[in-house]
RNA sequence: GGGGUGGUAGUUCAGCUGGUUAGAACGCCUGCCUGUCACGCAGGAGGUCGAGGGUUCGAGUCCCUUCCAUCCCGCCA
């Protein structure tokens, strides 16, 4: 006899189920006995009679805990008028056990799973995430962020994306944030480092023609986390697209997320059909902020207020103790350094680079930045009077060599963006912390209370690295 | 690197200006109960008050040191 999801039975009157799953509560009347049991899909109650059982079963019954895992076999009976549970999904039914097995027991849980206004500390959580993750809040988080990404996958195909995987081993360079990096065993004393993002993968796919490209990408950053930034790692649904103006961005964009928001979350409000395209001066003049929350009711999660941030300065000022990576000069970039100056601010560079506008645009969310990106540089020329303004020298120039080499061979104009996805799933659940819909999130020390990483390592396995650690 | 807040039962917390035997809720154990659905009722177990030192007749409470947790600033192109 095949398995039932728990919710599958309310359309089995009559009929004789089996259902396998956990026992989310067990309620002890004397000699009527009911169980919730629990799968993925939802709970439905199984009433136990010792009448209606044999005898192995009635000795199931009697050791059954909240946790455990059994299998019942049994019929699927309408309930009476009083008993119908408006609560639950199955409260017009129970099911009246003929067999019941306890396929395994359950310790008592370190904390209570379904208690949602005491909930357990952080620590003893992600300790125990497996457990934590039976509460229901989070089973839907997870199913959120299944959603956001399936959706995100099939609709970027049907538009004629390609999904392509850029290596997750690759090289250090001076980018914004620090490194994660790897020891080569095979060529000792050098490194690989994580990607912070795809972001030259993405435009050398560019140049290689494939037009339009997306990822559901691992980015890694080795920066202290808040809540709205997870420590470590994160995903982006990093897009990039060939002969597309910066609007013919947006709007792409905007169409997507709409269309997302429509199907899978009707529930929503959309503050703004069409979203904002805000000029970062004003933006910062009135909310002094290049992140404002838009929302009418600041406190409706249920309102969605997107809109894009525009026209940002190509550079930032900085002081001079604040040099950007060593590079010597006081301009940084406010995005990255392979974003394209608006064409009409390209004379200012040599005489007034503070002034210079960028094909930047970000896309917010709530107060919260949800997406970055720009129309790239594809001007080899361009791109090395930037890179004399933020002060690299030949050395840090050459690090980047393979780019202006490939741009070189006919480059197409370029660009695109990056949604953080775990951002978006986080308020599309109405979280306000991103670990809320990661399922294994590290803490905000960076630490797996879980699995104990990061761990010390075998002797042996630095010697092949040729590392040696310094005795504390 | 800097700052805030916290650490008391398995869990979440209360515990006042220092003063008998440190409490509550939930969870756990035992018993009773045939219509519950966070069942109910009766009883019970469970604490090195994070650790170390100090002040005091007396410290969960005050002081010092230290460890741990959590949030924020810095940082995150």
């Amino acid at each position: 006899m095949q398995r039932l999801k728990t919710v599958e039975t309310v359309k089995q009157e009559g009929k004789e189920v089996l259902i396998k799953g956990w026992v989310n509560a067990r309620r002890n009347m004397g000699k009527i006995s009911f169980l919730d049991i629990r799968d993925r899909w939802g709970i439905v109650q199984v009433v136990g009679v010792p009448a209606e059982l044999d005898d192995k079963s009635q000795e199931e019954l009697k050791r059954i805990r909240p946790e455990y895992v059994v299998s019942i076999k049994g019929i699927v009976n309408k309930r009476g008028e009083k008993q119908i549970n408006k609560d639950v999904p199955t409260g017009s039914i129970e099911i009246l056990a003929k067999e019941i097995e306890v396929l395994n027991e359950s310790e008592t849980p370190p904390f209570e799973i379904d208690n949602e206004e005491r909930q357990a500390g952080e620590e003893l959580r992600l300790k125990y995430r497996y457990l934590d993750l039976r509460h229901e809040r989070m089973l839907k988080n997870m199913q959120i962020r299944d959603k956001v990404m399936s959706f995100t996958r099939n609709w970027l195909h049907d538009n004629d994306f390609i999904e392509i995987q850029t290596p997750i081993l690759t090289k250090s360079t001076p980018e914004g944030a620090r490194d994660y990096l790897v020891p080569s065993r095979v060529h000792n004393g050098k490194f690989f480092a994580l990607p912070q993002s795809p972001q030259q993968y993405k435009q050398l796919l560019m140049v290689a023609g494939m037009d339009r490209y997306f990822q559901i990408a691992p980015c890694f950053r080795d920066e202290d986390a808040r809540a709205d930034r997870s420590p470590g790692e994160f995903y982006q649904i990093d897009m990039e697209m060939s002969f597309m103006t910066q609007e013919e961005i947006l709007d792409l964009v905007e169409k997507m997320f709409t269309e997302l928001i429509k199907k899978h979350f009707p529930e929503k409000k959309m503050t703004f059909d069409k979203f904002p395209r805000l000029n970062y001066d004003d933006v910062m003049k009135e909310y002094g902020t290049d992140k404002p929350d838009l929302r009418k009711d600041k406190n409706d999660s249920n309102e969605l207020a997107f809109a894009f941030v525009i026209n940002f300065p190509l550079f930032t000022e900085q002081s001079e103790e604040d040099h950007f990576h060593g590079a010597g000069d006081k301009w940084a970039p406010s995005h990255h350094m392979f974003t394209a100056p608006k064409p009409e601010d390209i004379h200012l560079l040599d005489k007034d680079p503070g002034k210079v506008k960028s094909l930047q645009h970000d896309l917010v969310l709530n107060g919260w930045e949800v997406g970055g990106g720009s129309v790239r540089i594809h001007d080899p020329k361009v791109q090395e009077k930037i890179w004399d303004l933020i002060g690299f020298d030949a050395k840090q120039k050459k690090q980047f060599a393979h780019l202006i080499e490939a741009f070189k061979y006919g480059v197409p104009p370029h660009g695109g963006i990056a949604p953080g996805f775990d951002r978006l799933v986080s308020l599309l659940a109405g979280e306000k912390s991103i670990k809320e819909v990661i399922a294994f999130p590290l803490t905000g020390d960076v630490r797996d209370p879980l699995m104990e990483s990061p761990s010390d390592v075998d002797k042996k396995q630095l010697d092949e690295l040729g590392i040696s650690i310094k005795e504390s």
